[in-house]
RNA sequence: GGCGGGUUGCCCGAGUGGUCAAAGGGAGCAGACUGUAAAUCUGUCGGCUUAGCCUACGAAGGUUCGAACCCUUCACCCGCCA
């Protein structure tokens, strides 16, 4: 039954680049192999993108091999160069307590024990803060030729554009000395990261086979887009899907996996779910006979959501879906249901006696930026209350129009929605 | 250090004294169609107490009846030269 973890990864569609994959096999197959990837605090939490090489280092731990999750404390610092343009530097507080926070949340997708392969937590601030410029540029600079780091596509990209600082152009060094400080520590032969990390991984490569003389390999995931070819993560409501339920509350993670495409749910299904290929077939079976009942996406949003914030979590994110959703008559839905939905949605505040319009419900509850759009929403026929369209801006709420004589239930267009706790 | 070019709304990008809340594209949002999908078409897309007002074209001043557009200074970026 248990699949060779490459050939697993191949279905999965999550091997867009590698070193030599026969003789990374063959590592693999001699005994537990040490590999890592490294995420940089560039915001307080992770976002669902991260999860492709997270759970890929789950992937690896559940086929007998050891991970190590790296918070980039260090990396953090310097800024990954991207295509568009320079970064601005974050305060050294802020990326540390950033480092933290994602530290925390790197923990939670692999196992800790003492077996060969329980997992490993680094911060590769550890080797690099208190390194000497001299040093580091003795010891790890010398190993760079500039004329290859002048070819990478991301630096001529930006040597066309606005430019590059040093600071950035040293990222690279510093992603490379982390692979060899493992490597160095605790063996670690293999890096996987997003496909935008290619040139940085095979950097680290380069310099284990120049300094030690030792081999490792590279392998990276395809970068994460929709099948629009547009860049995962983004919600539908702007910005992105972060893991932090503070900031993207379970309930709202559930939504956005369920209103995935179908093809788009598929290959989720593959990257962020632990489904078998049967299960995943089967849905993809599904899905093309009775696409209506979209169980691709029911099922990806329900194990997504299971695996990052919990089964408890989970029921109730479901259960508020389905009562807020549902086709019954949210006048039918007992108090105790209704209650348990709201717990999940967003929510808003109002009073009765303040006589709160449509527009000001919308804003208040969240499901509009300003009242501004919550008229356009209004104007465009795509508010509702109580599943209701409302369509003058004027309208305001009437004590009978009150669920369990305190709540609204407001959506705008077809798939946001949103509870307003309404004070006499 | 010198000379030249640049900094426009979420992003890209046009605009070089009034007709500019600013062309065009992308993204986003809503509607129709659907399956809480995709594609397509339509509308919309700074804020507000919305026939008006306020804020906005890197920052601060200035010229002018009037400035994104002209002038000055500053900041940052790019290029060439030293």
């Amino acid at each position: 039954m248990s699949e060779h973890i490459l050939d697993e990864l191949s279905w999965r569609g999550l091997i867009a680049q590698s070193t030599d994959l026969d003789a990374l096999r063959k590592d693999l197959d001699s005994g537990p192999l040490t590999l890592y990837a490294g995420f940089d605090p560039t915001a307080p939490s992770l976002h669902a993108g991260n999860m492709v090489p997270l759970l890929m280092l789950r992937r690896f731990q559940k086929a007998g091999h050891r991970p190590i999750v790296l918070a980039g404390g260090a990396t953090g610092m310097i800024g990954d160069p991207r295509d568009t343009d320079e970064r601005s530097l974050n305060p050294l507080e802020l990326v540390g307590e950033w480092a933290e926070r994602i530290r925390g949340q790197l923990e939670r997708f692999v196992d800790f024990d003492d077996s060969p392969t329980g997992a490993i937590v680094a911060n590769n601030l550890d080797w690099t803060g208190e390194v000497s410029v001299l040093e580091f540029l003795r010891d790890v600079g010398k190993h760079f030729s500039i004329n290859v780091m002048l070819a990478r596509e991301t630096v001529k990209r930006r040597l066309d554009g606005d430019g590059m600082s040093y600071t950035e152009f040293s990222y690279l060094l510093l992603q490379s000395n982390d692979y060899l400080q493992l490597y160095r520590q605790h063996g670690c032969r293999l890096q996987v990261g997003g496909s935008d990390q290619w040139g940085n991984i095979v950097g680290g490569v380069e310099l284990i086979r120049r300094v030690d003389g030792g081999s490792a390999h590279a392998l990276t995931a395809p970068l994460v887009t929709d099948s629009e070819g547009r860049k995962f993560g983004k919600s539908t409501g702007g910005g992105n899907v972060w893991l932090d339920p503070e900031m993207t509350s379970p309930f709202s993670w559930y939504q956005y996996f369920l209103n995935a495409g179908d093809q788009d749910a598929l290959q989720y299904l593959r990257m962020f779910t632990f489904l078998s290929r049967e299960e995943v077939d089967e849905l993809a079976r599904e899905t093309e006979e009775r696409p209506h009942l979209r169980a691709a996406q029911r099922r990806l949003a329900q194990e997504f959501t299971d695996l990052v914030h919990g089964e408890e979590q989970t029921r109730r994110v479901v259960a508020a879906s389905e009562a807020l959703f549902g086709r019954g008559e949210l006048r039918e839905l007992d108090e105790a249901t209704l209650d348990a939905a709201m717990a999940q949605a967003p929510t808003g505040e109002a009073r009765l006696a303040d006589k709160p319009s449509i527009v000001d419900l919308l804003v208040s509850a969240g499901l509009a930026p300003s009242k501004g759009a919550a008229r356009r929403t209004v104007n465009e026929g795509g508010a509702y209350v109580n599943n209701t369209k409302v369509s003058s801006e004027e309208w305001t709420p009437a004590p009978e129009d009150l669920l369990h004589g305190r709540w609204l239930v407001l959506r705008r267009g077809k798939r946001n929605t949103a509870g307003v706790r309404v004070a006499p």
